[in-house]
DNA sequence: TATATTTGCGTCGTGCACGACATAAACGCG
DNA sequence: CGCGTTTATGTCGTGCACGACGCAAATATA
């Protein structure tokens, strides 16, 4: 039991939680022009992927809850991105279908990934750090995913 | 301006943003013991290390801003793990000090890292990869925090 | 010394994030 | 068919996170 562990500067996970929030707050002024926040992208972006897919089907992409994801899709709906019906086949599915102006946004988000990146990077990390820390993070993942399966498992 | 840059899979933010989260749920059985959250967690780790600090001293430290720490730490008040009394050299300053329970606090805290490290690593990811990753992490945190600096400077 | 500016902390409004719980539709099984 | 169970979505309450703004104490400047 090592003392040093509970130094802030000994943590893994204070730099994650900072670089999270850091990189949210960098894409602002880009989304902002869409009038848009970083969840609502995040939805955009996996509706522009594939259009029309249910509540469940976007939170299992994004790896959130649906009591995140229904208010969001709310919201997203009256800022007129996305359309939300019932299926018929399935009263209980609400499926979300991007609207004109959720697909014509697509166009100005285009440049967005490029721009972020040179600001990020900005010459002073190198390429391959990058690669690796997302094959690293892409991994913690995986881990962190299985292992709420795993507890959830654990308690029957 | 290539179109393959807005797939969630080629994203490096969208992990990042994710494993936080994940993060955040893996302390979180462990906190809940101590009745405690993550942000909470945080604000006492750096009390811990150096007690007696302005609210602006822990804001710099988390990187966070006083519109979110004052509500955080008066609801540590509240769980009487902080004092919180004016300067009287200087009465804008509020110093923020632990109670007997926050000190006390540590003990049961010490083994919460060792824990966590061994659930998220768990044999399938390397420790170099983890050291790795906490470097280019704490690379990419002083660019971000540096370029916001720089982005208020061209305000002016 | 008067006034302008800065500094430190705080409130307010909005948008996540999530645990606990609610509800109605679909399904499975005797 | 009737009824318990599962599934998909949603509400509610709490706690961040942060931009915009307010305010009073301290400081700088005329």
């Amino acid at each position: 039991m090592n003392e040093q562990q509970l130094l802030l500067s000994s943590q893994i996970c204070f730099p994650i939680y900072s670089v999270s929030r850091l990189i949210t707050k960098a894409y602002k002024p880009y989304l902002e022009e869409l009038g848009i926040t970083y969840p609502q992208y995040l939805v955009l972006m996996v509706l522009w992927e594939n259009d029309k897919l249910s509540v469940n089907q976007i939170t299992e992409k994004l790896l959130l809850n649906t009591n995140t994801m229904s208010p969001l899709l709310k919201r997203m709906e009256k800022l007129k991105l996305v359309h939300r019906t019932r299926s018929k086949k399935d009263e209980r599915i609400v499926v979300i279908q991007l609207s004109e102006k959720g697909k014509q946004l697509r166009t100005k988000a285009l440049p967005i990934p490029e721009k972020l990146f040179e600001d990020i990077v900005s010459g002073k990390i190198e390429m391959n750090d990058m690669l690796k820390l997302k094959e690293t993070l892409c991994e913690l993942m995986a881990v962190l995913t299985d292992k709420n399966k795993d507890s959830a498992l654990t308690e029957l």
